[in-house]
DNA sequence: CACGGGCGTGAAGCAAATGTGAAGACAACT
DNA sequence: AGTTGTCTTCACATTTGCTTCACGCCCGTG
């Protein structure tokens, strides 16, 4: 289970990575809200665990961003110093699913990112399915019908993008912002990379299943 | 939503049904844990709030078995007196998704059937129904009958105002506010898109479904 | 009833977004 | 050095969708 962690403290930083690393979690580090939009936008994780107080961007703002972009669905906990009820409200209305008041036992936060994790592979297996493709998250192998296809790294990031969130439409600004990250994205390079995907997938058999919505993003249709 | 309560203490049960109820949830009561399984057999639940400790069959029994038999995939909230640590960890296993200890403030439970609620209905896809059309507001997909429309951008943008808003009458003003904000709007534009939405309703079999109030504004009828 | 403004209708023009394909840049590997 | 795979850029064609305009009808008001 791949965890993403926001935490600006770097000693309690460390202790959680060591509890939950020793636990068997694949933990990702993220020292601020900034970094964990970037990592978000890189990489799939299975439960985020956010501090609320952080320099810069704070846990709540961040999570807000996160939800927002669509970075992921994946369940948040949040971690604060303060019991205030006001806080708890701020924190489920920003789409946070769990809240931990410091100091917490850290086995009690290993049972709840568990908890959240095992509930969030029942909704989205390890394999993405929409009409006839099929993505093998783990291995990365994306199938139509029956066949493999033989797609580049940034091509499937897309079709990544895509079928997470199909059958609903992807602006371009945000498989631009996953693609390139904290960079100004290539003047055309997304037009030619759609061009080729499309290609690839009408090949495939899979017909016009990868539409552009003009002005708008694109979007995978499954019939 | 609709909560599942499983608790023994009647005034406690009160107390909470009175306060969720309040809230807008649908509460529904079971005072121990064979009650609960039968209430699940029969109905729906988004949550389930469970006591531990209850006479006769107990909290972690009963939502193992509900679990096992697969009355329902809806998560639990477990409530109890204790704060150990093993307590909790017995809750996470049996299937639980959060733990609150009493005494514990009304509200945040509230925030946690909320937040768990929400988790379960992300997958609902949100749609508008006005007379033979559908608007699909994720995939932003409208269909009239079984039909799917084509439809340009503020087409689209019109057509799911007047959705909203049918079958009371919307100003010119507040369209024109809508597809170009801030800005002065296009002499003409306006009555071009909405004749070519009124025509592509129409080619769909939708009727005179559009009207047109002279110096008003536009409106949708379902009749 | 006449008159003016709002509205329906359809065509045409235009700017921006996208499709298309080839060629260059660059790094990793052989 | 050559090969291969991948990403990016560029130029041109095409499509899309927004706006404008002209004309005539209909509605409400005087």
């Amino acid at each position: 289970m791949r965890i993403l962690l926001m935490e600006d403290d770097a000693n309690v930083m460390e202790t959680l990575v060591d509890y939950l690393a020793l636990a068997g979690l694949e933990v990702d580090c993220a020292y601020n809200g900034k970094q964990a939009l970037t990592r978000l936008a890189e990489a799939r994780f299975d439960v985020v665990v956010a501090d609320i107080m952080m320099p810069g961007l704070d846990g709540i703002t961040a999570v807000k961003q996160m939800r927002k972009q669509r970075l992921t669905s994946a369940p948040v906990i949040f971690l604060t110093a303060r019991d205030a009820l006001e806080d708890k409200t701020a924190a489920f209305d920003a789409g946070g699913d769990d809240y931990l008041v410091k100091p917490f036992a850290l086995k009690e936060l290993l049972l709840r990112i568990r908890a959240l994790g095992r509930r969030g592979r029942l909704a989205d297996a390890e394999t993405l399915q929409v009409g006839p493709l099929t993505y093998r998250i783990e291995s990365e192998e994306v199938s139509c019908h029956a066949d493999v296809l033989r797609l580049t790294p940034l091509q499937k990031k897309i079709l990544f993008l895509l079928m997470q969130r199909a059958p609903a439409v992807v602006p371009r600004e945000d498989v631009e912002s996953a693609l390139w990250p904290g960079e100004d994205p290539p003047r055309d390079a997304l037009r030619s990379h759609v061009y080729a995907l499309r290609t690839a997938l009408n090949k495939a058999g899979a017909g016009a299943i990868l539409q552009t919505l003009h002005g708008k993003g694109y979007r995978l249709v499954s019939g």
